[in-house]
DNA sequence: CGCAGCCTTGACCATTATCAACGCTGGTGG
DNA sequence: CCACCAGCGTTGATAATGGTCAAGGCTGCG
């Protein structure tokens, strides 16, 4: 299920965890800080390939990563094969934060990446132990929460096309963020993963892709990226001018 | 914009903030086990009336609310007037948490009712020394997570009728916790609230009700309490038989 | 008892899903 | 290095679910 795996508990050099370098908060890093050799010695570092599950809905949820490499995908599934994808992670994202004693989701790869994966037991004795870890995990609980409610106002009131176009500017934000210019947009996910993530059909999709092209708001470069030609209209068209109105 | 307000920081009875009973986690339960005199200083226990707006999205997010008595309704809106309603609130549950510097949402009451209210930067400042409130904090946003993840795919994936029947069972576990056998539902809310949270409108909320209805499988009391008949056959509509399937 | 607001029902319409066919693309093996 | 091909993506035609518009009924409050 898991490929390569590669224990990084180390007799105590500084570089324990050295693979670990997300960008945002990262469990290693936090540990290198603090110097806690005791949950190194329960952390892997992982390796996976394109495709590979990390997590499966309904298993026993033993574990929690850190995601430090690569991006993957977190969906859920109704019983005839309906699937809504609740989220993409990039490196510096946490999951299985929001679990209790069976996962609620599955996650897969989209791509080749990295972990670190800890055991649960392990990461709630710490927890214990480190109330600042403690803080930015509410921290960013908060603000995976505020993300899920903007996209559950996206599934339940905007259309097709603001869907996509909330996407790609939620896409660009992240790369500006990642330390790109927000115009070079990478797609790492196929039109199929992009659809259930946004409640649609890959068809759909692939329409309204069309339109924006047409119009000259993107233009695509591959097939697993884009630039954005006009950023304004495509904020236009999420729907996200005045979305605070209140 | 707040209704009575009372401030219920006092001299040091055990009553302090006798008024906040709420059934899961209160703040000011913990509060009084801890004897912390800090933050009672700074919380008002607030009542509110039917309408009455606690936050306003894009306000500055000053205060975290916790509910005491009566229901909340959360929602985000588009700036052409449609509405997401991202939750309802019973007393217990948190509001705020999920914030940034301002409010992502409005809340408004759906009755009367009350509740704790604390200035954030209180907040903050006890929560660096109760780490134990932090836990109970993460844990409660853990589970908020994984709610919001199951409505994410009610609403990108489900059926009108999905829609509904999933909204009513989930009615039913609510009012059991509450203390019911989970046959006798209230519905506190109105059809346009329910049709806002389940990405519907109303109108077709009323046709499914009145499907439900028909088959036998719930009987409306009154307007705003109904009685499940078939549970069997509501958790057979909700798609939740095998739902984790993976 | 009356009325305003909420709820229900009906007729029709629009957006998006479905079904189908074709084209592109990138990876693989000859 | 090129050709093949499986899988992904695009486009088109049609269908269906749910939305819109409209009218009437209920209900609960004053």
């Amino acid at each position: 299920m898991i490929g390569t795996t590669t224990v990084c508990a180390g007799a105590g050099g500084a570089e324990v965890c050295g693979g670990c370098s997300a960008r945002r908060l990262s469990v290693c890093g936090v540990l290198e800080q603090e110097g806690l050799r005791r949950l190194n010695a329960a952390a892997d570092h992982i390796a996976f390939r394109a495709g590979e599950v990390l997590v499966r809905e309904g298993d026993p949820a033993t574990h929690l990563f850190n995601i430090t490499a690569g991006d993957v995908r977190v969906h859920k599934l109704l019983s005839d094969g309906r699937r809504q994808i609740v989220g993409f992670l990039s490196p510096g994202d946490f999951l299985g934060l929001a679990t209790g004693d069976r996962y609620a989701f599955s996650a897969e790869a989209l791509g080749p990446g990295s972990a670190c994966r800890f055991r649960k037991v392990d990461y709630r004795k710490i927890l214990r132990e480190m109330p600042e870890l403690e803080h930015a995990l509410l921290d960013r609980a908060a603000h995976e929460l505020k993300a899920a409610h903007d996209q559950m106002l996206l599934l339940g009131r905007k259309t097709a096309m603001e869907r996509l176009a909330s996407f790609l500017v939620g896409l660009s934000e992240r790369a500006r963020r990642a330390g790109g210019d927000g115009r070079l947009v990478p797609l790492p996910m196929t039109r199929a993963e992009i659809a259930d993530y946004l409640g649609l059909t890959t068809e759909t999709v692939s329409r309204n892709t069309t339109r924006l092209k047409t119009r000259g708001v993107i233009r695509l470069l591959t097939m697993h990226s884009l630039s954005i030609e006009r950023p304004s209209e495509l904020l236009q068209l999420a729907g996200l001018e005045a979305e605070a109105a209140g």
